[in-house]
DNA sequence: ATTATAATGAACAAACTGTTGATTAATGAT
DNA sequence: ATCATTAATCAACAGTTTGTTCATTATAAT
């Protein structure tokens, strides 16, 4: 693994990721080889190892790397902020903030959580919101009166947000981060119900 | 592709079955081969080739097997029946149907929702999901007077749903399949604040 | 007991892998 | 502009895995 001022390297990187994601896009990663990738980008098979140990190895680095991005972001959510902007109708901020990045690794993304997709990012994606998201002990609270483990309730309001955003990349991205964020500031605060008008707020 | 009555056919394809889950549960079915499947299992290589093409086509029956499986159930599924059994506080009946199928192919289905699983499975499920569990009418009425496009909705609550089976997997498969029937009827009909206890119904 | 056929074992070329060593060429620093 | 560094190339290598074939053996259905 080379260092990262080469141009060279830069250059070749980007061109290896970039053909990494228009082949996941046309079949699962299950069958793409280190062939495949090097053939389509005109690269040297030998250069490929120079970069990578091999593809799940690059897609590890890929996932590892906009995590990182996405977690900088989660990890300045404070859950009982987004009742104040959800109560004046506008999007919290980090919230545009996390589409800004999905949008930004849009090529990634598309291929990760599309049909050759990752069930491992997704799981990530989801620990993390979970951890982050949700105010654990208003849950816990909550969950002392109700029928629904605390758990369960958390795995379904995060994985509904996954939902959300899977259910964008499949439109076409074609909401703005800050229509997503104030989608999503809404729904957090008062679930899908409340936010569709079936129900009515308490 | 031999038939379906001889014994030794069925005794190898469960066996490869049985090893192919084992083995997904050990690593992403990226990295399977079909030497990996027949070896562990005992049996020659060539037989592989009399019952499945490759891996992926293994799985693609498996999938399509299970699915068939599912959507017998969720065809029968009314959603306008599910507030009935929601007001008794008891689970509506297909709704535990679902969850006996998912326990019958346990290691199926540990394999294809785990870390190494397949989106385009959880793709296929949620279109399912989507296409019979809501009632589109109802959803597109309500988001006329709403801010968020129906589309949006049903994304975010089919998603929900699917969380909960996956965290249901995750957590050992430890609740039977009434009471996670019951959960998801409560939660179909009156949302994760709702039934929580967090907000109140109107 | 006989027939049909599933499974085996061995062998094959083909493709992909991971690695090496020598060579070429682009880059960064001076 | 020159020069040392090093990324990228090319060719070659043995080792796997693949998909297929064929003759043989073992098992099941009747």
């Amino acid at each position: 693994m080379p260092r990262k001022t080469d141009r060279r390297q830069i250059r070749t990187n980007q061109l290896l990721r970039k053909t990494l994601f228009e082949l996941m896009q046309e079949k699962s990663v299950n069958a793409i080889t280190v062939t495949d990738i090097t053939s389509r980008a005109d690269i040297n098979r030998g250069t490929f190892y120079l970069h990578y140990r091999d593809v799940p190895d690059m897609l590890e680095k890929l996932k590892e790397e906009v995590m990182a991005e996405i977690r900088s972001i989660v990890l300045e959510i404070d859950p009982r902020d987004t009742r104040i902007y959800a109560e004046k109708g506008e999007p919290y901020p980090p919230s545009i903030q996390i589409f800004e990045v999905l949008i930004k690794h849009g090529d990634f993304i598309k291929a990760v959580l599309g049909p050759n997709g990752d069930m491992s990012f997704v799981r990530q994606f989801r620990q993390f919101m979970t951890e982050n998201m949700y105010d654990k002990q208003a849950f816990r609270m909550a969950a002392q009166n109700s029928r629904i483990p605390s758990d369960y309730l958390i795995a379904y309001m995060t994985s509904a947000n996954i939902g959300l955003v899977i259910h964008w990349i499949e439109s076409g991205m074609n909401l703005s981060a800050e229509e997503m964020g104030a989608l999503m500031t809404q729904l957090i605060n008062y679930g899908p119900l409340i936010t569709s008008g079936i129900v009515s707020k308490a």
